[in-house]
DNA sequence: TACAAAATATGATATTTGTCATACATTTTT
DNA sequence: AAAAATGTATGACAAATATCATATTTTGTA
């Protein structure tokens, strides 16, 4: 049974409240995963019953609409926590989470949580403000999806994936999305995704190689959108 | 001063969980204010140092978009809340609150809620799952905003105003909005939102009487859409 | 009441975006 | 290595939506 106590989760997330003792009750009770790329930790409408500390990977968390396309809701990284929602709300998930790179991920169950919950009072004010950021976030996402073009939409992406997920040595975009994935991230057809890239990449903004994706020049791609 | 015991918003709320000691506490301490129809509670980017409870008329919540249009992101009515999300990440407004009819709303100090924040768990308790709602309600707007169609969108939000605020005795919508205001919260432009109310009208599944909407038959509107 | 201002409505048109078809490239499987 | 499957790219076209212009109606107010 691995330790708790240097895991990057608990350096970073709502879990960096928890003292010595309530850490190694934690590590008792945890379950860990290895995910592979493509896999789900979990599907929207499942029973979660506990939450998933992310050590290792990205997934993505989105929902599958009406016209049978999956919009991606948002991106968790390494370090934060899954199903904190749906925990709190006492509901099954709203969101899928699907890796995006091999995971390793920790499972904490639901009664464990809730124990910190009422027991820590830092704990809980910290997982408020992280669901609290969240919201923020999702009305701003709403508005951007409301009022933005797709290009906009699809600028605006590039440069977050670049800032929140790094370059390669190339300076790539570190994080591998499909076309497809891209495309329900912006709220859009994949084909119209791919066309956008394409303009991108002629006007020189941009450079594609195979699915490498290469911002060429950050300022001048926000002007243009 | 008037007492906070029988008020709606201790009935709906979070404040439920408040003892008649809390009550009387906090009765002490609000204020209340009249706000006229248009007027603002609050602006996007106000401090605004505690919250709202909404006692009678509903506001809109809303934020302005690069693009000049004000984005409707959710509708408040009497027995809520508002500033909950700002008080708690101890942030600015990110949203603007304004009046859509004539309201009463008691303005209760930040230090008086956190008080209640650290004293009464069923309170945060509460506090938390509305703030837990307000995001699932949040992603899934996200989701329609990114894959439904505009005239989706104008019907859905046609049904969810009846749903939610109720029908005149003549069966038109309770709520008054103008033209603009339902084009910012399904997210397009007044002239479209305009058109697709008058095809409605043609095709006999909305009636349109100067200001006022009427839904003729909500299930045939549903299939259409 | 009459006037000005604002809101609603509609036409004409441009732009954006989606859909379908198909080609090409890459990856996976056999 | 060949074949199949999947992902990416592009053209042609249709549909949805935005924009601009201009009536028409409603509302607020002098």
């Amino acid at each position: 049974m691995e330790k708790c106590e240097q895991c990057i989760v608990r350096q970073f997330s709502s879990l960096k409240a928890l003292n010595k003792e309530e850490l190694l009750k934690m590590a008792e009770c945890k379950t860990s995963y290895t995910i592979k790329k493509g896999e789900p930790i979990f599907e929207e409408g499942e029973v979660t019953n506990g939450i998933y500390c992310v050590k290792d990977g990205v997934c993505k968390l989105s929902k599958l609409s009406d016209n049978g396309k999956d919009q991606i809701v948002k991106l968790v990284k390494p370090g934060e926590l899954l199903g904190q929602r749906s925990m709190i709300s006492d509901e099954p998930a709203n969101l899928s989470a699907v890796a995006l790179e091999d995971m390793e991920v920790c499972f904490i169950p639901k009664s464990e949580v809730m124990q910190f919950f009422t027991d820590n009072n830092q704990f809980s004010m910290n997982v408020m403000r992280t669901i609290c950021d969240d919201l923020k976030d999702a009305d701003d996402h709403m508005v951007n999806m409301a009022q933005k073009t797709v290009r906009q939409r699809l600028v605006e992406t590039l440069i977050y994936l670049e800032e929140t997920f790094g370059k390669n040595d190339d300076d790539s975009l570190r994080i591998q999305l499909s076309r497809e994935e891209l495309a329900g991230m912006i709220g859009t057809a994949t084909e119209s995704c791919i066309r956008l890239l394409s303009e991108l990449n002629k006007s020189g903004f941009v450079e594609l190689t195979g699915k490498k994706i290469t911002i060429l020049d950050k300022n001048k791609l926000k002007r243009f959108a």
